[in-house]
DNA sequence: CTTCAATGTGTACGCTGTACACCTTTCTGT
DNA sequence: ACAGAAAGGTGTACAGCGTACACATTGAAG
């Protein structure tokens, strides 16, 4: 009588609840322990369910990166490309910092999920529609490349530390040991660490601000094009 | 009587030699096909004598990177920064390209290893030596990120497409009809791959000079570090 | 020659993705 | 309303993975 929800409580099935399901799931444990058989146990059904859905895990994965993409705000209507494109950029950074996984999935992608031609389209669009040429749009996109997605590779990621529990004191006294091994051996790595300026307290106390750091170099990156849009700048090769 | 090899053939592993055999395991294969199994096989050997010389695959990993990044040429002894450092990333690049898996895995890494260390210090030292204040430098090594490894991610990376053979002409007829698709889609994707200079005949026939957008990019980078050396930018919060 | 640590072997376990045959539910045409 | 087809869900099974653990072999030092 109903038409998607069995009488018995559970829904059926479909593609959009499956990928849904997958992403809360990555987001929640992280992606490596997102199985076939972890997803379908979370969906209260046997794992070959999933396989009347997604032809096979890497089919999985591109559904996922497209929901997430769709996440991303459309370009704003307003003539400046530049903050059309710092604040696309922007909304995409936080789309991936929600679903962290996405960037390592991403990168191992293949690229070439609709989703993801669709932003590309349409970023591209920011350009050309606002007078650049192809040909520097062109060169534009190279060099954009991974910080369209919003991320940056993370240069002194810290290693998860989840579970920290017994044994602190031998802990601290052990960081302290490698920290002077540090400062004698990587002395410029332990300068620069120190260099973020708030927090100029504890010792490696990761006193680094992220969205300071991303919009630094995006804005630089945005200089750099728009200089060369002003100049006129074209290719010289060929 | 010897010392390091047995009289019957087989030399005995070391560290050295299973990394090494992995590094070449995976520029054949690629990463995805290394296994311990395989690696094992490779080396003539039961894959459980591996974990007598590496602890586990993720230390395999670890010191498979830090086989590769040994390689990247140490920086040149010359006053000009600019120089220095474009060199040694183009030098990084050139290695990485050797070793494409690395990418992927410098990525997924948590980053700490002794080679990892040593080449970021060393990196940071050309900045620092040169007269550059250690809040600069900070922030520049965050925007140079991972292109400070020699690579930038492939926005239109093709499917490797190995073992391409039968049904030659549908593959074509195939092939112009997700072109038409394309086109009516995703028209300014299009027109930006059609905007590689050279080449301008064959229809997406990837005419686009990696190197070349590769050194773009670096350079735009660099103008803007220039740029803001020259002007004694310093970070204005906190 | 004995002894001991380092190195290589064999077996086994729990995990993964997924092929294949089967049953059950739901939709469609008459 | 009923037959039949299509779509969705199940159960079993297999090959591959990383690796724990007990055992055998080797090479060197006493």
């Amino acid at each position: 009588m109903g038409e998607a929800v069995a009488v018995s409580g559970r829904a059926r099935l479909s593609k959009d609840r499956v990928l849904e399901a997958a992403v809360s799931l990555a987001d929640e444990l992280g992606i490596g322990e997102l199985s076939m058989r972890r997803l379908a146990q979370e969906l209260g059904v046997v794992p070959m369910a999933l396989y009347k859905h997604v032809a096979n895990k890497d089919e999985l994965l591109d559904g996922m990166v497209d929901v997430v993409v769709k996440e991303i705000d459309p370009p704003a209507d307003e003539p400046a490309w530049r903050e059309v494109v710092r604040r696309r950029i922007l909304s995409a950074r936080s789309v991936l910092l929600r679903h962290q996984w996405a960037r390592q999935v991403l990168e191992t992608r293949t690229n070439k999920t609709p989703g993801v031609l669709a932003y590309m389209d349409s970023f591209i669009g920011i350009f050309l529609d606002r007078g650049f040429s192809a040909d520097l749009t062109h060169h534009v996109m190279h060099a954009v490349g991974s910080r369209m997605w919003g991320f940056t590779q993370e240069l002194f990621a810290e290693p998860a530390d989840r579970a920290g529990e017994g044994a602190a004191e031998v802990d601290t006294a052990l960081q302290l040991a490698m920290l002077q091994e540090m400062s004698r051996r990587y002395p410029n790595v332990l300068r620069i660490a120190m260099a973020s300026s708030h927090d100029e307290g504890g010792v490696v106390g990761q006193g680094c601000d992220d969205q300071f750091e991303f919009e630094f170099a995006l804005d630089l990156l945005l200089d750099g094009i728009e200089r060369l849009h002003a100049e006129g700048w074209t290719s010289a090769r060929g």
